[in-house]
DNA sequence: CCTTTTTAGTTGCGTATGCAACCATTAACG
DNA sequence: CGTTAATGGTTGCATACGCAACTAAAAAGG
């Protein structure tokens, strides 16, 4: 690749990634693009899917058929809020945490392929480099304009 | 999140950068799934699909509809190889010589937003980095396996 | 040679994703 | 208050992607 090395990876890890996702949580009826929702919901339950779609900076109607599945497969269930009857409130299921364990462990072995040959420090940069240029995006696209 | 913060920045990364060259590149008619194939073919021309599908590790069917939506506007041609007959080489037009500068300044000016912060030693080891974890991710899916 | 296996490419299907249009509810404002 | 604007959520549409089944051509093996 001439050019443009960093985007090839990322594209190759990305994919890569959701295709050992995809087979790992299968048996599960998790899908590749449900599981960072959980993952969210496992640290604060019961958030909004506005809230959701913010934290993970995934677009809203993403974030809508992402629960439908989830909710479908019986991992979460919607709740309208109260408060604002136009919002519903997302809750884990017991079914939730009992899949727990074996997402994390998944995810786990992931990471572990990954930084086959690569010491703890050089993973630990990895994320900080990758966090920062997250962060450089997310302000060029969302932040202020163009 | 608590654990697996490769994943989310990968995620992040991967849909931002899409964002933005579909974006830039949309009054070129050339899809975020288009332009590493034309990348691959600045630097060697005439390849067959299975090569390109081999070189970016994009499935051959991606690839198939890649090139068709290259073909159809106007940027590679596919002739058959006289040498087996199953095969297509994939040659890039005019049209494609003519684009190439812009499609270099927008992945330029993308790698530049990402790298806003980052010292240019960084920025290689990030690339570094993530090029090392590619190959284990490829090895894993494919290599022997898992 | 003829049959069997392998291989390059195409296509159907399922999933994921962003965008835009839309709906219902809430907030802002005159 | 009543009208207008903003907002959370849903849905239609377009694109991209992997997988598996299929086709046609080539290679392998008898």
């Amino acid at each position: 690749m001439p050019d443009f090395p960093l985007g090839r990876w990322i594209s190759l890890l990305y994919r890569y990634g959701q295709i050992y996702i995809s087979r790992e949580l299968e048996p599960y009826r998790i899908g590749r693009g449900q599981y960072l929702f959980l993952l969210v919901l496992y640290q604060r339950d019961g958030l909004l899917q506005e809230e959701l779609s913010c934290y993970l900076n995934i677009d809203k109607g993403t974030t809508a058929r992402a629960i439908d599945r989830l909710e479908e497969a019986g991992y979460v269930r919607r709740v309208q809020n109260s408060e604002d009857l136009r919002s519903n409130r997302v809750y884990l299921t017991p079914q939730a945490e009992e899949v727990k364990p074996v997402l994390f462990s998944v995810l786990k072995k992931w990471t572990e392929i990954l930084s086959q040959g690569l010491t703890p420090e050089e993973m630990e940069t990895a994320q900080q480099l990758l966090s920062r240029m997250s962060e450089n995006a997310f302000k060029h696209i969302h932040g202020e304009g163009k």
